[in-house]
DNA sequence: CAGCGATTTTAGCCTAACCTAAAAACTGTT
DNA sequence: AACAGTTTTTAGGTTAGGCTAAAATCGCTG
């Protein structure tokens, strides 16, 4: 008789991927590499589309919108067929985690393990899937709680992020006004007078060569204004090429300045 | 006109598995895994069949077979259908060089991260794959060289470990002498006599009910032989259910005690 | 407002792993 | 020597995530 009765097994989470009666989270490393990336291009460009998503991973167009509609279901983004991505508050959420993930664990390889600065962002990639935020709290822990990855951003990604600076926007691009961070009174003033107050939906029209003056068109204005330097960069806005705002984007009926 | 021209991409570590022009590594996490399971499994029992490696890898035994043949011609394990199962000096490498860095990241967990103690397995068993050898000699140092993982088992399982006691053999196996750890003249020339001398084919024949007797049958001899423990725990075996002895070991073809 | 180029999606296919069900091969017993 | 039980393999099917080629849609321009 050979033996049968072997006490030893692998752990469960250490068994092959599709395996039998495998706990199947349904966010795979893959799903999650998508939403950050994805993340990570709204903070750049202001329109996120199915071309942008599959140049950034390195991917196939075909191979982007399957896995759009798997993230729309999961409810990590919201996709509009032929116009545009964007995150959900849930997928920003998992994004973020992520980033902080990857930041903490750049700090430990660079820091503790003394791993060159410049070759550790690769295999941060990796790690950051498999560490629970536990670990990753334990990390920043052990490193004196870091504000920042080797490389300088922030591993708090806070939710300000999502919002890019006006002056990333390119003609043609449409965005709602989010946050202005210049708060001086005559500041507000004017912008309140031209329309641009939060919650107000944008579209840029055109912009000078050197790009220091960009025009804009302001729902509900008929003409067109021109603004500067000092405007695009205080003035924040969420992008994207859907037809109403986004949730969570204050709709603005009030005098902002009170 | 949108933008296109997104200076950004993904390293391309980071991109999906499946990718357009991956460097495809042919050694997979998965293959990783049934490697290193393979060879604990050898430490364990004498013969490891497709049966036991699905058990222990909790997955359908046909599953196995059709891993064993990818990894037979990969050079990883020898496989002869329906018989068995073993490494190859190559797949040994690769479990071995897997232990290592598996340990070593558990040492990081618990000392550094003070992880807890009884917690750190499992994630150790999805870094392991990640991490290149230049990084685990980097935890090493940084860890001041631990010889042992927090659980007693040692860093570096070396070659030794590819063999199991005699005591390890249930009645049926069949094993080849690898290598006697107590080199007293009397010892050596009393194993001599019976033939147990390294590369000498046995096959166990009975126990007694407590396991302190074991009756061998020795290749080229009539009359099984019984032995006792001093013998069980100073001869070492590689096992399998192969018809030749395996490369490697050493064919005693003059007085070991030379 | 029709047509044309660029982008996105659909359709159909491939690979790595897994699975179940059925066939084949070993092994021990009469 | 045949047969019954166990183990292993073969056969055929599923899912995740890629791919190419073709169809659909969008947006711009004559």
């Amino acid at each position: 008789m050979t033996i049968r009765d072997i006490h030893l097994r692998v752990p469960d989470s250490c068994r092959p991927k599709g395996a039998r009666d495998h706990e199947k989270s349904p966010l795979t490393e893959s799903i999650e590499e998508y939403v950050e990336g994805i993340w990570r291009l709204e903070q750049v460009i202001p329109t996120v589309g199915t071309g942008e998503i599959a140049q950034y991973m390195g991917v196939a167009p075909p191979s982007v919108t399957t896995m759009l509609k798997r993230m729309a279901e999961l409810g990590l983004v919201e996709h509009i067929p032929y116009q545009g991505v964007r995150c959900t508050e849930k997928g920003e959420a998992l994004a973020l985690e992520l980033l902080r993930k990857h930041r903490l664990i750049e700090r430990l390889l660079v820091d503790f393990l003394e791993l060159p600065w410049d070759g550790v962002h690769d295999l941060a990639c990796k790690l950051e899937h498999y560490i629970s935020s536990d670990v990753a709290d334990r990390i920043a822990a052990a490193m004196g709680n870091p504000q920042t990855c080797p490389h300088g951003n922030p591993v708090d990604a806070t939710r300000d992020d999502l919002s890019v600076q006006l002056s990333a926007l390119e003609p043609g691009d449409r965005a709602w006004v989010a946050k202005i961070t210049d708060e001086r009174e005559e500041f507000l003033s004017y912008l309140y007078q031209i329309g641009l107050i939060p919650g107000a939906q944008i579209e840029a029209v055109g912009r000078t060569p050197f790009g220091d003056v960009l025009t804009l068109k302001v729902e509900g204005r008929e003409e067109p204004v021109a603004i500067g330097r000092e405007v695009m960069t205080s003035l924040w806005v969420h992008t994207g090429r859907f037809d109403r705002a986004p949730e969570g984007v204050v709709q603005a009926t009030a005098d902002p300045r009170t």
